[in-house]
Parts: structure tokens; sequence; C-alpha cells
DNA sequence: CTTGACCTGAGAGTTACTCAAAGGTTTATC
DNA sequence: GATAAACCTTTGAGTAACTCTCAGGTCAAG
């Protein structure tokens, strides 16, 4: 199987796939025209990586992973740690994104009071610079 | 006042005075030393930046903002129009942040039922590559 | 045999910094 | 006056996970 064929039967874009092949998530081999040569295995392991990545495991998560199982470690106590680590991240990056929402709807909404403003000299733009959002 | 002083006052790193004057965004006179020396309409420019930057405005956008201002127009309507897209963004940016932390609090939840296992020829790890979370 | 549709690796671009290296300046001390 | 510490500067690289582009090789059809 070919990159472009396995990216089409994961509905991925060819350039990731050969992206995790640049950064050794996945080793096909290659046919005599130096091109890849995906087996079972590589797809099996492409399938993993793309769950792990939906889980929100970053690309050098799922490396470590992948090279302690290959060593025939059990990687689920890892994974569990990783995890783990992983959610924490989340969860904070997950209240500050809502923080930022919640000022930029604010803003929104009360520049809908306000008139726009020629610049002059006291101002480069009243709505940014004022304290009228918070 | 010199880049370490302006970042002192604005308690940011030295290195982001830098990274805004390297960008065009600040703009400091210099004196014979070589030395930048930033006025107060250096300090003021800053100071909108880092406004601008806490509503979700992205550096380019801000760049914007301030040569439109430069130029004597009124950049209400543009900033009006900008942080509308930049908060649809954000919106669909904490949709997503949300269903992926919803799908790793799900996943740690399964996990805590399920045993470790050994790595065998079926599975690279049976928590990842299994359906347990959806 | 040439055209067009593939494939490859290597390199750059994205965001907003952050750090480090190499070298010039200033200040204090001896 | 020499020197060392503590500044300052510009420049280049590193971060995450792709995405795109480029130059060049391969292959099937007409």
């Amino acid at each position: 199987m070919k990159a472009s064929e396995l990216a089409k039967k994961f509905a991925i874009n060819v350039n990731t796939v050969r992206h995790y092949v640049r950064a050794g998530l996945l080793t096909p081999e290659k046919d005599v025209s130096g091109y890849h040569s995906f087996g079972s295995e590589e797809v099996r392991r492409l399938s993993f990586i793309l769950r792990a990545r939906e889980l929100g495991f970053t690309l050098d998560d799922i490396q470590q992973l992948l090279s302690d199982a290959t060593q025939g470690q059990s990687l689920c106590p890892h994974a569990r740690e990783l995890i783990e680590l992983r959610l924490r991240e989340a969860q904070e990056k997950l209240i500050n994104m809502q923080a930022l929402v919640k000022r930029m709807e604010s803003a929104v909404e009360e520049w809908k009071k306000l008139p726009d403003c020629s610049p002059c000299g006291d101002h480069i733009c009243h709505l940014i610079e004022g304290g009228h959002y918070e």
C-alpha cells in the first residue's frame, strides 16, 4: 500500500502520513523504485496513532508508547500516567479558552453600544484601549 | 527607557519586547551606543498591544490595526470585524477542546476498570486500541 | 516518446514567543 | 588604566503538528 492509498483509507492528508514517516512513527518498507510500502502492521500502527491523537496524546507521547511496545514492555502504566498528565493540561487550557471567549464576547457586546471614532492624538482605538469590557 | 525597563514596567519577558520590535509592532529610537530608547508613544503602543492580545487578536491583527491608526484611518470598523472573526474561531476551538477533555475524562474513567496487559501479538495497548471510551 | 499523474526527500512556513550565542557598552573595582 | 560583572544588541534556532512547495524520479496510456 502506498502513502496516498493509506491516507485515503484513513481519510487524512497524505502529507500527514509522510510527516509520521519522517518523525519515525511509521516505518514502511520500500519497493524497488523507492516507493513506500505500508503493510498490515503499519496500518495497525497508524490506526493506533490516530486513536491516541484523538485522546490528546502528543506525537512524542505516541512515539514513546510505540517504542515501549516494540521493546516488549507493557505500556499501559505509561499510557495511564501520560493521559492523566495530558488531561490536566487540557483542562487548564480549556479554562483559559473559556475565559478568553468570555472576554471576547463581552467586548463584542460592549462595543455594540459604542460609536466608531476617528483617531485623534489621544486614541489608537478607544474600543480596545478603554476598560469597557471588564 | 530601555527594553529591560519597559519589560519590567509591564511585567513581561524582555524577549517579548524584543520580539515585538523585531516584528515591527514597536519602533523605538536608538541612542548613540545602539541601545533602544522607548518613549511615551511606544509605551502607549505596548499597552495597546497587550490589551488587544488579551482580547484574542493575533499579532498580525494588531500590526494591521496599528498601521491603520498611523495612517490616520479610523480602525474601529476594522477592529469590530476582526474580533468577530477571532471570536468565531475561538468558539469553535473551545467546542473542540471541550469534546477533547470529555473524551480524555471518559478514557481515564474507563481505564480505571481495566487491568494493565502485557503486549502480545494482537495488541499495542488495549487501553487505546479498544473502543472502550466511546 | 512524450504527457500527465503519480511518487520521493528536503526545506520552508505557520504562531508567539523563548533561549542562546557572539559581540559591543557601561559601571565598579583594583 | 585594566579588567570583570552586568548590561545591551542582532541573529538564528527551537517549540507542535502539520501543510505546502520544489526539484527530480517513476509509471501507464496514447
